[in-house]
DNA sequence: TAAAAACCTTGTAGCCACTTCAAAGTAAAA
DNA sequence: TTTTACTTTGAAGTGGCTACAAGGTTTTTA
């Protein structure tokens, strides 16, 4: 199996395979005589489970951990579960203030409808008076 | 004022001050006779107005567009609000994304709990059988 | 069979929005 | 006076890729 067909096989680009290599996140292929890189199906495995860590948004280094973890089968599950809490926490901190931050928007869009000189447009009058510290439709008073 | 008070006064590092001057998103201000920075009010508002758009996570390159229309009152809102609409397309796909990578992970959570040599830890196991193809607790049957 | 397309190699630079560092000069406080 | 805090510039680092350049190899097509 050469890179590219690793790379149709899993959906992940060839630089990306390469890539993690580098980073030691993959282990280095065999070489075919011409110096292409050789994959099995461990390979394809390996890079299927580092995919699926990377759709749960996991940083690269806590992939790294987890195959550190992988290789010290005696240590119990603790760390395991403490690096998805981690991400699990950051996930819910994001998702909270992107939730916020779509209300704004869509306020701040309903304030501007229609056809204007935009000297009138609502959201920039909007952004120009909390730039001046003012409440806004969007922001509103932050509470210290 | 100089550029640490700036700072201070907005909640900006000088370094990103700095950064924004580089990138002409603020005006180069004048210098006193040591080559420090002084800005005035105005400054501290076009600061207020950057970070007031950062904060509704707009890229840099569109507080620059924004600028660009507010340079040209003639013209209509409408693109403005369409820089609005673009970026609120943008958060609520990260959010509905956000939003099942949060469950993904409770689910993957639940399947590992208590303390156990982590061979029989749920959540390894889970990864290991998605990187084999097979549903896991965290992904599913893909709906192609 | 020859030419063209598609693949592979390495290394390097670019993306975003900063952040950090280094090395030096200036100003304010103890 | 010494120390601390501030300022200057420029360069490099962050994360997770992505793109490109300049070459070599293999496969397909005419």
């Amino acid at each position: 199996m050469r890179i590219g067909e690793l790379a149709t096989a899993t959906g992940v680009e060839t630089e990306t395979i390469r890539y993690y290599e580098r980073l030691g996140l993959m282990p280095a292929p065999s070489r075919q005589a011409n110096g292409y890189r050789t994959y099995g199906p461990l390979h394809q495995e390996r890079l299927a489970f580092i995919r699926h860590c990377r759709d749960l948004d996991m940083p690269l280094a806590d992939i790294q951990a987890l195959f550190q973890l992988l290789s010290h089968p005696e240590a119990n599950g603790h760390a395991v579960e403490q690096l998805i809490d981690t991400q699990l926490a950051r996930v819910q901190e994001r998702l909270e203030s992107l939730q916020t931050l779509a209300t704004r928007l869509r306020q701040l869009r309903n304030s501007c409808s229609g056809e204007h000189p935009h000297q009138e447009c609502g959201i920039l009058q909007e952004l120009r008076a909390a730039a001046q510290g003012a409440d806004c439709v969007c922001h509103g008073t932050v509470p210290s």
